[in-house]
DNA sequence: GTCTATACGAGGATAGAC
DNA sequence: GTCTATCCTCGTATAGAC
């Protein structure tokens, strides 16, 4: 269907790698294996590893703003919209509770390696970030928009990371329907809101 | 005060490491240079990187031991005590903004890496995951204890790394009231409570 | 117990042929 | 655009002197 380009199957492959294995700890080796490439071919599409790492924030960067997007096309409710964020924990759980979430841990391993994109990879959650921020907006709660937004970002987050320690599947429906419960249970106006 | 042994302080300055950089980045030379000590030397007291992985990982089995015990001889209720607990965010807020949280750091690491050392490290996070169950036993609440637990250790797991992705300490706090609170409002008897 | 010196392999990166 | 061959650095690990 596509004639995808040999730097577009890299790129891809490193996607896949670096969140399976860490950007550290995947070699031109592995890549070039995965995409079926010599590793001298590969500095033909990208000068260093870094650039590669750039390329890759930049895919999941477009890949994000795609399903945001998505999402906000659905025509339905803000409610509904943050379902959806909500939902994608079930789609993923079997590669969430082998690896973790992919932005997750992309951002902290950068932040041990003290690597210059760092703030690159958490601008991928910065894009949830804003966009929850705006659903919750929509739902009258313009004052603690944000607060909300960061709330549930770290709930879906610890979610990721305790189902992949305890290899538990069955953790991450169970707090899913406990998050989906929660924005249903959100109010318009007051702030005397249990949460 | 202490006649700190060399293989003790190799483990300390390991633990440290391990907790800022990552195991997988953290070199011999690194720990030696820390210690004061000669790489050659180094191998006197462990032959191999997995074999001081395995003595930091067991440090903070003993240290975190200690801790739960500590609490334990506070001599107050369960919710002071999950309290307690709640509460190192705070104590530890300047190192989880800058490196997350150390326990889950590790664990998904390890789980990248494939190492064997893995099941040994979650079963920190699982020192912890038992020691609420009991908590919240004590508080009437044994038919959902473990189901409680998981949901304060994936709440304070996201806090740790969403503060560290946006290097926000007042999201900590934050985060901790709202955990306090929600500790305070749990009823013992019946399961018709809002989570 | 601690040191220096060194072997060895892996990984990032380059040169140049095809 | 893709390949092979090669360089260089770094990291783990060992040998052996002090």
């Amino acid at each position: 269907m596509d004639a995808q380009s040999t730097r577009d199957r890299i790129v891809e492959a490193a996607d896949w790698l670096f969140y399976r294995r860490g950007f550290d700890h995947t070699s031109f080796a592995d890549i070039a294996d995965t995409v079926g490439i010599s590793r001298g071919n590969f500095y033909y599409h990208f000068k260093t590893k870094d650039a590669i790492l750039a390329a890759v924030i930049d895919l999941r960067m477009t890949n994000t703003r795609v399903m945001l997007r998505r999402w906000e096309g659905d025509g339905q409710g803000p409610k509904d919209r943050i379902t959806c964020f909500i939902q994608i924990l079930i789609s993923n759980q079997v590669e969430i509770v082998r690896y973790g979430c992919p932005i997750g841990g992309l951002v902290s391993e950068l932040a041990k390696l003290d690597h210059t994109a760092q703030d690159q990879a958490t601008a991928i959650f910065t894009l949830f970030r804003h966009w929850l921020r705006a659903q919750f907006a929509q739902m009258g709660r313009a004052g603690d928009a944000d607060t909300l937004a960061m709330h549930l970002l770290a709930r879906s987050q610890g979610v990721a990371t305790l189902a992949s320690a305890f290899h538990d599947a069955e953790f991450i429906q169970a707090e899913v329907g406990h998050m989906c419960d929660w924005v249903q249970a959100l109010e318009p106006p007051t702030n005397r809101n249990s949460r």
